[in-house]
DNA sequence: TCCTATGTTCAACGCTTATTGAACTATCGA
DNA sequence: TCGATAGTTCAATAAGCGTTGAACATAGGA
């Protein structure tokens, strides 16, 4: 079995593909929470998103972040760490992830219940 | 009959609609004609579009890019002059629309050959 | 070693989506 | 008035999506 999963290499990300990702509000939840820890800059693991859904129901957002180019997945253990492909993104699609970031964080109230679960401040050694 | 379709108030755009709306190649290449317009302050109609798919079919995206509020429908004659809803999109999701349509701009070439159909320069009254 | 925790994979379901052509509506010009 | 033009609406189809639970794989700790 794989080590690790499938990414894209940077130039194979798509314009259309990542909007489609972001589009639905349980990923977009992900990735806004992703960008809350990366002033943290640690990591998360897919535990830490168990509000949002089901384990399955978000191993498969999961999978689309990481085959759209959103996010990167890093295997340790039983564990699987995630954290945004920022670099790869601000080079590919200049201010795009920001923006919708900080849309996000504007509407964050009306954007479902979803948003009201802050996780930051995992690992509490 | 409605003489002018329903459009969405600027407080009833949503962040995942109008990501969703851009994530179609169609409609991304709508709306990037339609940004490409606003340079020569004019609007486009229906027609001028014909090139992307067929009548039927593109009244159907038009009328997705209305009811997400990414454009705007004014009715004269037989015609539908249609352009961005710019300044409520940017008063909704700052930077937003700007970073998909340069995002666009740079992938324009791998965007299908939707996006090297140039048809500004209607108009020749 | 066995048990538990973490996360993936699979099959199934119901729903939404994009696309098509045909029928329809409404306006303009001769 | 008649015909042509511009665009919408409708029904039908096929494909894709999100969600679910059950089964599976893997690693760590007792």
């Amino acid at each position: 079995m794989s080590r690790t999963p499938h990414h894209p290499t940077r130039e194979q990300i798509e314009l259309p593909t990542v909007l489609d990702c972001l589009s639905d509000p349980i990923r977009l939840a992900i990735v806004y929470q992703l960008a809350q820890q990366e002033r943290v800059s640690s990591e998360l693991c897919c535990g830490d998103f168990s509000a949002l859904a089901g384990k399955s129901n978000l191993a498969y957002h999961f999978a689309k972040l990481r085959e759209c180019g959103l996010m990167l997945t890093r295997v340790a253990g039983t564990n699987r760490f995630m954290r945004l492909r920022r670099e790869d993104l601000d080079a590919r699609f200049p201010g795009l992830l920001n923006a919708v970031i900080n849309s996000a964080a504007r509407d964050a109230g009306r954007l479902q219940p979803l948003f009201e679960c802050e996780t930051v401040g995992a690992e509490g050694s």
